[in-house]
DNA sequence: CTGAAAGCGCTAACAG
DNA sequence: CTGTTAGCGCTTTCAG
């Protein structure tokens, strides 16, 4: 019972069961016919042993390991300000929750680029958040190993293993809020990360503001910038004559900041100016002056992206035919297609893709 | 380059080199001595086949992965409410976030106590907040793993690897700080999860109301609770001719709750009575009115769990002597000790111990 | 400095 | 139904 923790192997077991080791073998995994006494005494033996089966041995010889392994993509998640460890540990969370459900290991990747770094052992990954053109899916994908994305690769548009967020939607509702509150000069603030959801707001915004007959203005704010340098940045753009009387800034930080800056220059939110972000945290939900906010629902990406990766695992072809819960998607739709509200469309082919989650907004 | 991703072998770039499969393993690993020559033929060959070392190969040869497994084991952290999620992450994420910066893989470990459940590769293990004498930790003893825990079991004093948290400091200041503000009689909701959380609060409030000549009030709340039996098995106790002018509640969501109760019974908050709670959340933190909370400090416990772990796994005999970041902890004093504030205490063999965390009250 | 060979512990043919 | 055996891909002696 309480042996010295001296590591069994399969031939200990086998020897005090008197049998052999392929019999204790498929004694524990029941690949073919035991007879109920030898099993007995197998798994008696292994017991009194405390034989544990070695998971390095068994993915040698199986060539699976039953892990998945995480990678985050954001430079900015990880090291930074609380707000985006708050948004990383909401998306690790999430995906963690639903592996440890589906009991299925995950391990966090540590540095895929780096050749020093030990490799890890996972039958397939889950990115999350990719660049365009992410290297680390260019390396994963030569290394064979499959990959499913949270959030799509925006120079891989025909990548069907990804789950998406439906951005028009959530950006088009976005802006018709601060419309109909009023807006007239909208200005958006997008980051430097070349990531979906950078690249598909601001899509979205000047498609909105074309249609609209609006003058779009884009203004870039890099997330690697410090809280003075930020604000620095913004306030030149609050003021003068054009000034906007809206402005979205895709990350919640900066946005609780630019409410400040506002008020320095004795601007009142939201009367003489309303603010808006692209992710919604803590910051945003309990801001005064308050900020509308667009949440990205990590939660259902995650629980997409493990349920996508599972099936993948277990040999589906392609994301659409192995699709089990449609609930919150609308998986008919193709990356980039609109449809209108309330109505659904559907498309040949579109099944081939993996679904699309719903964003929502969060106005205030 | 664009090679379809067939596993190459550690064999195949010997060919390729013209070398032994032995020296394409040294040129790796750099542990022999190997000419300029053939390490650049080597390396260019591997380079040219896109090899990939095998990390299950490895293991299985070394007898070490470079893994470190991580359990959480509130039963009500994973399922359950926004604030239990909150707090899941919190811990989790900065876990992975320190694993990340030392380049280590963390895996979550599936379900250690099924048998069906895979195994996985771990040359260590940390465990989140143990139950009293805890089955996951017996088992990994057993399995002859190495364990460290983020808070002790509280049935193993002894146990030297644990990350602690100061709890009677924080928790008499936390009574105090009710008492400064007039409370007379302050009853303890305490849970029924039996870990250190529950145990170590409970035994500081006897203690404190022993001290001050108060009788101490426990009511015991299981975590388990649905909102509505949680609200109805509390209504009762913060009525009566005897009734609380204040209460700790260990978990934040049902604090939160007991706000929503008192005013339903005509009991203004903080005036008739005071609420905290024993872990800070997102709802504690913009509750209306005020909830006092304890953080736990999750960030600095991650910190110094990875820490201590890598600590352990590169041979530390004990946790005081390769400590090495006594930063915001008093590592002399031995668990339960308490010192005068802005005092330090130093005993002998304190070293022993890993450090303990301070956690903080956040006044509201 | 390099090669040959022995396994790490397990699974999956293939024989009985 | 059970036993024997050949490796999975790698590291590490031990010889050259």
């Amino acid at each position: 019972m309480s042996r010295p923790a001296a590591k069994v192997t399969i031939r200990e077991v086998a020897e005090r069961a008197q049998v052999a080791i392929s019999t204790v073998s498929h004694a524990f995994s029941g690949s073919r016919p035991i007879s109920q006494a030898t099993r007995e005494r197998v798994l008696r033996a292994a017991a009194e042993l405390g034989y544990d089966p070695n998971p390095s041995a068994r993915s040698l010889r199986t060539g699976r390991s039953g892990i998945v392994g995480l990678v985050l993509r954001p430079r900015y998640a990880v090291t930074g300000t609380p707000d985006r460890a708050e948004t990383f540990n909401r998306l690790v969370g999430s995906i963690a929750t639903e592996m440890l459900r589906r009991k299925t290991g995950l391990i966090h990747v540590p540095d895929i680029d780096d050749p020093s770094v030990a490799r890890v052992p996972m039958d397939g990954c889950i990115v999350a958040h990719p660049y365009g053109d992410d290297s680390v899916l260019t390396e994963l994908t030569r290394r064979g190993i499959p990959v499913v994305t949270v959030e799509e690769d925006p120079e891989r548009p025909g990548f069907p293993w990804a789950v998406r967020l439906d951005y028009p939607a959530v950006v088009t509702a976005l802006l018709d809020h601060l419309r109909e509150q009023g807006a007239r000069r909208i200005t958006l603030f997008t980051g430097t990360e070349d990531n979906a959801w950078n690249r598909r707001t601001r899509e979205t915004y000047l498609a909105w503001s074309a249609r609209r007959r609006r003058t779009p203005r884009v203004e870039v704010l890099s997330e690697g910038l410090t809280p003075d340098d930020a604000a620095a940045a913004v306030r030149p753009l609050l003021t003068g004559r054009s000034r906007p009387d809206a402005v979205i800034i895709a990350t919640s930080d900066f946005a609780a900041l630019v409410t400040r800056v506002a008020a320095a220059e004795g601007l009142r939110v939201p009367d003489d100016l309303m603010v808006a972000s692209l992710t919604d945290t803590e910051h945003s939900r309990t801001a005064s002056p308050p900020i509308t906010a667009m949440d990205l629902n990590h939660e259902k990406l995650a629980e997409h992206a493990v349920e996508l990766m599972l099936a993948r695992l277990s040999g589906a072809g392609n994301p659409g035919n192995h699709w089990s819960s449609p609930r919150c998607c609308t998986c008919a739709r193709p990356p980039g297609a609109r449809d209108r509200p309330g109505r659904t469309v559907r498309r040949a082919g579109a099944d081939r893709h993996a679904p699309i989650v719903d964003a929502s907004i969060t106005k205030r």
